[in-house]
DNA sequence: CGGGATCGATACCCGCGCGGTATCGCTGCC
DNA sequence: GGCAGCGATACCGCGCGGGTATCGATCCCG
C-alpha cells in the first residue's frame, strides 16, 4: 500500500465525495474512483459502498480511515523528524516543546531556567498551543517533547515522566460566597446559578452542548469568569496566575491532576533526554 | 515520502550494502542509488555517506531508520486490520490475542472462559508467542489484544488495564538449600553458584553476555532449572505451573509484576472492549 | 412525468518514472 | 599491478498515474 493510495483514501473517506476529494488532493475527479477500486483489490475489501448518488464507509472502510491516518501521521512524522534532524546536524540544534498555552507557566520557566544552565543545552523552542493539540504535534513529528496533563491529556503512544501532581481548585469571581469557604465539592460548583462550567472543543473541533460558554483559551476562559459568566475547575498550579479579580477554592473531591513530560517512544535525541532528566530532578 | 522510497531506504539502511538490499528487495541494484537520492534530495538530507567501498549512516539517516521501521509497521497495520474487518463483516468475526508461551495460563483460562460466556462473544484465537514478541504483532496488526507484563513489556503505545499485580519468586531445583526458607533477597539468588541467571534474547535477537543459559521458552527454562543449570526470578503466578522438581520461594524486594491487558489505541472493535470489559471484571 | 443538474464510472491518450541491462569508475587487497 | 567488489551512470522500454471527454444513473424540481 503506498502513502498516495492512502491519501486518496482518507480523502474520499472524509469527504465521501469523489469530486470534492479530487479538489482537495489537487488532482481530476477520474483517476480517484481508479485508485480506490485498486486498493479495495489489493486489500481484497470493499472499503466504499457507492450508489450513483452517495458514497458511504463499509465497515472495513471506516476501519482503514482511522488506521490509515495514524498510518500517515507516522510518515509524516518521519519525514518531519529527519528534516529536523539534518537541520539540526548542520549547526542548527534545538528541540521544541509543546506546552498547553496558559498552563503550566510556572513548571515551564523553572525546567527552562534549569535546562539552559545544564553544560550541553540546546535552544528549546516553547509551542504554546491550544487545547489536545499536543499529541498531535509529538505524534506527528512538529514537537519532540511536551508537557501533558492526565487525565485530560492521552499519553498512550507516549513515553511519560511524572513531574507533579496537583489537587484542583474551582476558580470564581472575586466576592462570590463560595470564595469564603475552604473547601468545596465537585457537586456544590458544577451547577452554580449564572456560573455555569464552560465547554471546551473536543479534539474535532466541535463543541458539546450545554449551557456554558465556548472556549479555546485559558485567558478567554479567566476573563470570562472574572465577569462572572463562568467558573471553572482547574489545577491548583493554575492560581499563582490569576489575578485580583479572580479567587480560588479547592475542590476536595475532584481527580487530582499529573503534570508530565511526554515524548514520542524510540526518540534518541540526547537534547530530549537532557531535557527530561533536567525536569524530573525539579 | 512514499512507503516504496521508505522500504527502499530501510532495507539499504539496514544491509549498510546496495547489493544486498536490492537482493532482498526482489530489485536489481541500480534503481536503489537512484530512489535514495531522490528521497534525499526530496528531504533535503544526506541520509548516507557513501564511498566506493561502504555505507555508512548519517544522523538524519539514522533517525529515519527508526521513524520509517514505525512507519511502515503502520502502514501494514492499517493494510492488515483493515483486511481482517472485512473478514469480519463478512461472517467470520473473532479476534486475536498475543500472549507469553507459558505466562498466566491460569489467569488466560479464566479470561477465555469468562469470555465465552458472555453474550456477543466472538471467537478467541490465542497466539503464544516468545519474549518481547507481542508488542511488536499488536503493532502491526497481527494481533487485537494482549496480555503483557510491566515492566518488562514496552506499554507505551498502548491503551492498558491493569488486570493483577504479583509479587516475584525465585524458581530453583527441589531439594536446594534455599527452599526452606520463607523468603529470600535478590542479592541472594543472583549469583548462585552453579545457578547462573537464564539470558533473555533482547529485540534484536541477540542475547547479552553473562554466564548463564541462553533461553528463549519458558518451558526451556524450566527444564535447565529442573536439571539443576540455573535459576530464575518470576512473577509468583508461574508457582501453580511448577512440577514438583521445582520449588519456589518468594523474592521479598524484586518490583512486582503487573498483568495487563494491551491493546492499540482506537481500537474500536466491540469484540475487544468486551474482551477488556470482561478482563477487569474478573 | 420529463428535463436538467449532479456525481460516479468509463474510454482513451499522453508522459513521467520505475525497473531492467550494460557498463564505468573507484577502492582495497592479495 | 591486476583483480574483485561495489556504487554510480547511461540508456531503454513499458507500465501506470493523471489528464480530457463523455457516459449513465439518480435525484430534484416544476
Amino acid at each position: 500500500m503506498e502513502t498516495r493510495e492512502l491519501r486518496y483514501f482518507v480523502a474520499v473517506a472524509e469527504e465521501l465525495h469523489f469530486g470534492r476529494a479530487a479538489q482537495r488532493l489537487g488532482i481530476a475527479q477520474p483517476p480517484l474512483p481508479r485508485a480506490i477500486r485498486q486498493l479495495e483489490r489489493r486489500l481484497g475489501a470493499a472499503l466504499l459502498e457507492r450508489t450513483s448518488r452517495t458514497v458511504t464507509l463499509t465497515e472495513a472502510g471506516s476501519v482503514l480511515l482511522r488506521e490509515g491516518r495514524a498510518a500517515l501521521e507516522a510518515v509524516e512524522a518521519a519525514e518531519r523528524r529527519t528534516r529536523r534532524a539534518a537541520l539540526a546536524a548542520t549547526g542548527h540544534p534545538g528541540v521544541v516543546l509543546a506546552t498547553k498555552a496558559g498552563a503550566s507557566s510556572e513548571l515551564l520557566a523553572k525546567l527552562l531556567d534549569a535546562y539552559a544552565a545544564e553544560p550541553d543545552a540546546v535552544t528549546v523552542d516553547v509551542l504554546l498551543c491550544g487545547i489536545g493539540e499536543q499529541e498531535r504535534l509529538l505524534r506527528d513529528g512538529r514537537a519532540d517533547v511536551a508537557l501533558l496533563h492526565q487525565p485530560f491529556d492521552a499519553t498512550a503512544a507516549f513515553d511519560v515522566e511524572e513531574l507533579r501532581t496537583d489537587g484542583q481548585v474551582v476558580v470564581l469571581p472575586a466576592g462570590h460566597p463560595l470564595t469564603g469557604r475552604t473547601h468545596v465539592q465537585t457537586a456544590e460548583v458544577t451547577a452554580l446559578p449564572g456560573l455555569p462550567m464552560p465547554r471546551w472543543p473536543g479534539p474535532d473541533g466541535t463543541y458539546p452542548d450545554g449551557p456554558g460558554p465556548q472556549v479555546r483559551e485559558h485567558a478567554q476562559l479567566l476573563q470570562l469568569i472574572a465577569l462572572g459568566r463562568a467558573c471553572a475547575i482547574l489545577p491548583d498550579s493554575h492560581r499563582a496566575q490569576l489575578g485580583g479579580d479572580l479567587a480560588a477554592v479547592p475542590v476536595l473531591d475532584a481527580p487530582t491532576v499529573t503534570t508530565v513530560i511526554a515524548w514520542p517512544p524510540h526518540s534518541r535525541s540526547r537534547a530530549v533526554a537532557g531535557l527530561v532528566q533536567t525536569a524530573t530532578r525539579l
